[in-house]
Order: structure tokens, then sequence, then C-alpha cells
DNA sequence: TTTT
DNA sequence: TTTT
């Protein structure tokens, strides 16, 4: 039951180019690693810092924007959810954590190429008609659902 | 363009009944206010609470479950974005922040009636058909556009 | 370099009792798994449900009132942050995922016993003397100025 | 009562330079507005974009790292608090939405001078002494182990 | 391994 | 009043 909340936030850079898939359905899907890093201070005033890696996967037009605007190094905002599968390796299990997101923005503001269009997950908000009415939802919702792959 | 941010998380209990109007468009959009409180220990290591009021506005099938469900009292989470407009009165411009829900979960563990199924914003999630593949992506996109009043 | 964003918010269920250690430091920590479940309308119209379980580690005062008042079953909201190390079994390199979390709130609305006072990890809110200023912060401080180095 | 969460997530841009002001304590507090713009495609397919404007209230140590770092068209993420207050204006009791940042990070990529060292508000973290133990916390903590009152 |  |  939709009791729960999975969200998770990251800001960081990626640790490698894009790996991008396309699937025969139409769809695809972009994998790469991104590296979170938080500093602080020590008890001895020492500045330490803390980084963590995380797996990103992006779908459709997400995995498109990936493909071809990022590479290692880019940094981006990431908005998701977290999920967990296992897989067989030399006859163990092993387990993986991965971020699939949501929405990614991309952070660098070098003067690089851009995407045509800022993409949510292969989504296009609508235009609203709220008038005097309390403020309009921002709605994200897909255009055709023909061109949802699922 | 879109490389901005906009959202809100709030955990707080309503201080009204949802007000629900029901508009021509076949949409309807419910307001409350619901307030959140924070506490902490002062200085002097005794209790104290920080409450803040947030105008909340949810729209369509959100704004249905808020009018079967919600009543003064009841505890929720709300995810959105942060709004502002302006309107006349008495001849003076006035301004309001609103938060427009675009997820929201029901918090009170109570007998009482429950929603037929959670609600994204007026939204349900499509089966995603993804194998082998990396975590599969949690959609969440209109089944319809027709009933999209925007 | 502090550039980074590293934040998770979950909402879900405890799949067991709280595993909590008490450290010669005299500090504690506590692990337990938790379930989000988000649900979703398929193509058919049938309700499907996704559910994600992760591993949650709380340290100190928040550890101490896992310990207390968590059990199997027991809803909570956690906001912290991922991190992912490694271990060696059986000869054989793994990595586990967890989630840290900074802040806890119970959502049973069940008439159990409560905590005495909420808690942030090990820290106390400061009262503010903020008057005629600007909205005054909502501070989560150490308990002595002289210790904030701004 | 600890039972709420009052979060916001933003990334903009600043609309004006800060305004900042040194209070007699010996604190800080810098103010300045910022423009989040999402953007979507309508049912034509046209781009449309959404902006909101925020005011934000950053104290202490990130006031100062505004007051350095951050102008007029600054972007920024920031993590913070909702809030509203009342004013009384040519006798109108007025009312203004406020976010007071936790946490801020500056995003551009520019060649600009740079803040010595990212800032929590007025917190520093704590070197962890993990070792074998579940995944060590990122404390936000105040410099001595004895004001945890836990 | 949770919950509705 | 920002940005791409």
């Amino acid at each position: 039951m939709a009791n729960g909340v999975n969200k998770v936030i990251l800001i960081g850079h990626l640790g490698k180019d894009p790996e991008v898939r396309h699937l025969e359905i139409g769809s695809s899907v972009a994998t790469f690693p991104i590296a979170t890093t938080e500093s602080y201070l020590d008890r001895e005033g020492n500045k330490q810092s803390m980084t963590e890696w995380h797996n990103i996967v992006l779908w459709r037009g997400l995995a498109k924007v990936a493909e071809q605007y990022l590479k290692k190094g880019s940094k981006i905002y990431v908005e998701g959810r977290l999920t967990s599968r296992s897989y067989e390796k030399d006859g163990i299990t092993r387990y993986v954590t991965e971020v699939v997101g949501r929405e990614m923005l991309m952070l660098d503001t070098r003067g690089d190429a851009h995407p045509p269009m800022p993409e949510a997950e292969h989504e296009a908000m609508k235009k609203s008609t709220s008038e005097a009415l309390p403020t309009a939802p921002a709605e994200i919702t897909g255009d055709d659902p023909d061109d949802l792959p699922f």
C-alpha cells in the first residue's frame, strides 16, 4: 500500500562516462556512478571530507540526455528512489543498490552543449489553466500514453 | 529553463477541515492549513517547540482523497512545490504562499476508513517491463491525457 | 569539498526489531531494516506495489529511542545519508549500502509509550532571539555558543 | 512535539545581491530572493516555464559566505525550513513567508573565488571513529561531546 | 523481513 | 528580480 516514501536527493560528480543501452522496446537506460562529497571540520579543526559513491540508473528521456550531455566529471542533481537487486556471479549471490532517477539537472555552467529541453523522466508538463483559483499544480504528465513503453 | 528545483516536504496536522471546490472542468481542488511542529531543547534544557503553518493546495485525485478522508487534526505527509500569488483585497495587494502537493500520504493509524488507492497527483504508475536490466523506474504517469484538465 | 548533497527520505515499516549495540565509548548504534512500499495502478488498472528494503543505522540518541520505542512493524520517517561499505565474508568481498539516519520520527498513532523528547541526531536546538528580525533560524546547534566556529 | 517535518529544497538563482546585517550579538543574517524555474512542454508541445520567487534567510556562517561569495545571478542549492511571520505596515498586517537555510551550496562553476570551507549552519562535523562498525554517521555536532544530551 |  |  502506498503508505511509503522512498526518496533520494544527490548532488555529485560522475565517476565515469555513462553506459547507455538502447532496448528493443525503443527505450534506453543509462548507468553511471556518482560521488557525493560532504566536507566538515574535525575536532582538531582540520578539513575532512566524506565521499560516497552511488550507482545511478536513468531511463528513457533522461537516459538520452545522459548519453548526449553527461561525461566523467559532470556535476549533476538527481532525485529518485532507492532500489536493491541481486544477481548471481561465480555462483555467488551479490547485491547492488541503485538510485533510479526521476529528475536530473545538469549543474555544469561550462559553455558546453545543452540539452534541447530539460527533462523529467520521459515526461512533459502540461499547461495549466487555473485563473483566479489557488495556485495551479505543477503537473508532470505524459503527453501521449503511446510514448510510454510500459 | 528547467535548471531549477522547488521541493517541499512536510509532515503535520490539519488545522481545519479541507475546503473542496469542484470545478466545471471536472477537476477538484482542496485547500487547508497544516501545522508542522519541531521540538528542541533550549539553553536551559527546557523543551521548546516551533510550529509553522502552511497553506496546502491539492488538485484532482488528491483533492478527492482529501475531501473524503482528511479532517481537522489529520496527520499527513505532503511533498510538493512552493508557489506564491497575489490578490487584491480592500484595494490592497496581498500575497499568499502555498504548497501545491504532488504526493500525499495519510499518517493516521486510526481505524478510520481508508482511500481505495493511494494517490500521487491524479496519476497512476505504469507497469514497467525491465527484465534482467538495472532496476526499473518507478514511473508516475497519467493514464489518459483526457482526464487532465490543463 | 562540500559541493555535494547526499540525502535520503524514507517512510516505511521495520521488518525486524532493532539490534542495538552499546559501545565502550558510551555511544550506541541501532540497526534494522525498513520496507518502503509505493503503490500504483498498472496498464490494466490493477493495483501493483513496489517494496524496497533499506538498512537503517541510527547512532547515539536516535539509537536509544529506537531501542526503547521501535519494534518490528513500527512505522517511521527517516532522513539521512546513503553510505556503502565493504566487508570480507568467506574470502569474498561483499558490499552493503545503508542509510544513516540524521532525523527520525515515529509515525505510529497507537497509544504506545512515546519518547520523552523528539530527537535529532545528538543535538539540541537553541532558543533563538530574533524579535524584529527576519524569521529566526531553526538552529540545531551544540549547547555552547563558543563552539560555533563562525 | 517533534512529530513534524518542515523541509524545503531549492535550486535557483539570486534575483539581487544579498543584504547582510551584522547583529550586535556577533551574529549575521543575509536575505535575498531566489528564482526557481521549472520547464515543461505544454499540450501543443511548446516550451513553458514556471518561475517562483522565494525569500531566503541565512544566519551566521552561511550569512558570511553569502556576503562574500553570492551576488545577483549566483546559482545556489538551499535546504532549509519554511517560516511565516507578520508585520505591520501602514496600519496593515502583512505576511511574509521565508525559507531559512540550514545548508547552502554554491553551484556556479565559474572560476570565481570560493569559500574556504563549505558551511552547514554554524556547525562543524566531527571526525567519526567507527572502524569495524556499521557505517559511521555523518555527525553534525558541536565541538564538545559533553554537550551531547544523550 | 514490514504495512494497508 | 534570476537563469538557460
